[in-house]
DNA sequence: TAGTAACA
DNA sequence: CAAT
């Protein structure tokens, strides 16, 4: 794969996926959404909402309720458990990765158009030998990535749909969010927006 | 601190 | 930053 180191742990793959596969993934992606369908994640305590509005694939998803972070097996709303993660996003796991076991959590991040995600670190999980990894779909989203600290350097990338993206290593709590979605980027959503979907691993492989 | 406001 |  032709990736582009981002930051040290960082690496970039523009045009991961070409049209006709973006289209089939997606396609796989509003079936899942049909079953499990988006919510409204609020804060820890404020209860104030995310702009972004989620939903799960996988043995785990992740939410935000007044109660904080947390991975669980069920829908909050439909008590289901979630779909199972589509095979074309597990091929990319395997592929840039670089971890020997499969992806617990599939978060699939619906970024209307003028929504955003404010810089933080993913550290809900047990396992931070893994890798995070992120595909995007529909239009392009302003992805920033800083170290592990909050006050550091950042740098942007441009994540354009059918990219992929993984961070692992010393980058695996950097923080990281996306600070725009640049409408008119793509029509593969009929109303603009973006769609991410995020794989980690939760739990530590038994063996 | 996965949120916003407000300030240069 | 305010409030858990």
């Amino acid at each position: 794969m032709n990736g582009v180191p981002v930051v040290p742990g960082c690496v970039w793959y523009p045009g991961y996926f070409d049209l006709a596969a973006q289209q089939d993934l997606l396609a796989a992606l509003r079936q899942i959404l049909r079953d499990a369908p988006l919510f409204q994640p609020v804060m820890p305590r404020t209860a104030k909402p995310f702009s972004v509005k989620m939903s799960n694939a996988g043995p785990l998803g992740w939410v935000s309720d007044v109660a904080g972070y947390r991975y669980q097996p069920l829908h909050p709303a439909t008590g289901k458990p979630w779909p199972a993660i589509p095979d074309a996003a597990l091929d990319v796991w395997t592929t840039i990765s670089g971890y020997p076991h499969p992806p617990e959590a599939c978060l699939i991040n619906w970024y209307a158009p003028g929504t955003r995600m404010g810089l933080h670190q993913d550290r809900d999980e047990q396992d931070f030998d893994a890798p995070v990894v992120s595909i995007s779909l529909g239009e392009t989203g302003l992805f920033r990535i800083g170290g592990t600290s909050r006050g550091g350097k950042t740098l942007s990338v441009k994540l354009a749909s059918g990219d992929a993206l993984v961070f692992g290593g010393e980058a695996r709590l950097a923080f990281h969010g996306v600070d725009r979605i640049i409408p008119g980027t793509s029509g593969l959503l009929k109303d603009g927006g973006r769609i991410n979907l995020t794989m980690r691993r939760v739990n530590r492989p038994a063996a």
